[in-house]
DNA sequence: GTAACATATAGATAAATATCAATATGAGGT
DNA sequence: ACCTCATATTGATATTTATCTATATGTTAC
């Protein structure tokens, strides 16, 4: 997974009702009517949400009948996480610059 | 960490420029002016998106002399990433409503 | 077919964001 | 003191975003 696609989906996440949904969501699938129940937002903005989530493929939409199920599409959920971890922190080798300017050498 | 502190940091996450930034910092402690010749963004640019990830904690930075060192908040990063690696993923149990609306009951 | 329901889309608006040019701040060097 | 350099801040602008109301689409029930 690149660096844009990893920003996509950082994007998606960087809305704290969509952080709150995929939460849900791990729970397993969900009709689109129970998540909006757990809001304080109308139908149209749950919907605008779940299109973020979904365009980036972090999450499914499947209709049966009058409603839409949604589900974390684990796949890409779980490549997401290992592009997150893959960001390994080199303990900051601290290296520091002996006084001299770091930009010109 | 909670979800709100998670979108946070996702947001911060949510700009390719700045994924890229984190992806040179995990190499260790770098100063603005190096970070700065990797893009094509003007100096005060850089500074905005430097002071997204300082302000979300995801990101250190020190003053030294004229220069400004940042380097990856290790342990937040840490936190960040075990959070999202504890959504995990319930294979979708995929609780079929049986007809039934989902939404009623 | 008409009504009720679930969801999506369109359009509007206020707020947030990314970016730049210009300027301020603050540190070193002469 | 003055100049230069590195970075931050300010102010402006264009774009994106979150949200709403109103409406459209499509499904089920009568």
């Amino acid at each position: 997974m690149n660096e844009s696609e990893i920003a996509l989906i950082c994007k998606a996440l960087g809305d704290e009702n969509r952080v709150q949904i995929i939460k849900m969501l791990t729970g397993g699938e969900l009709c689109a009517c129970k998540i909006l129940d757990a809001f304080n937002i109308t139908q149209p903005t749950l919907s605008h949400h779940m299109k973020i989530l979904t365009e980036c493929n972090l999450v499914y939409s499947r209709k049966e009948g009058k409603w839409t199920y949604y589900s974390i599409n684990c796949k890409k959920f779980s490549e997401f996480k290992s592009a997150v971890s893959e960001f390994t922190c080199k303990t900051s080798s601290a290296k520091k610059s002996a006084g001299k300017c770091c930009c010109k050498d």
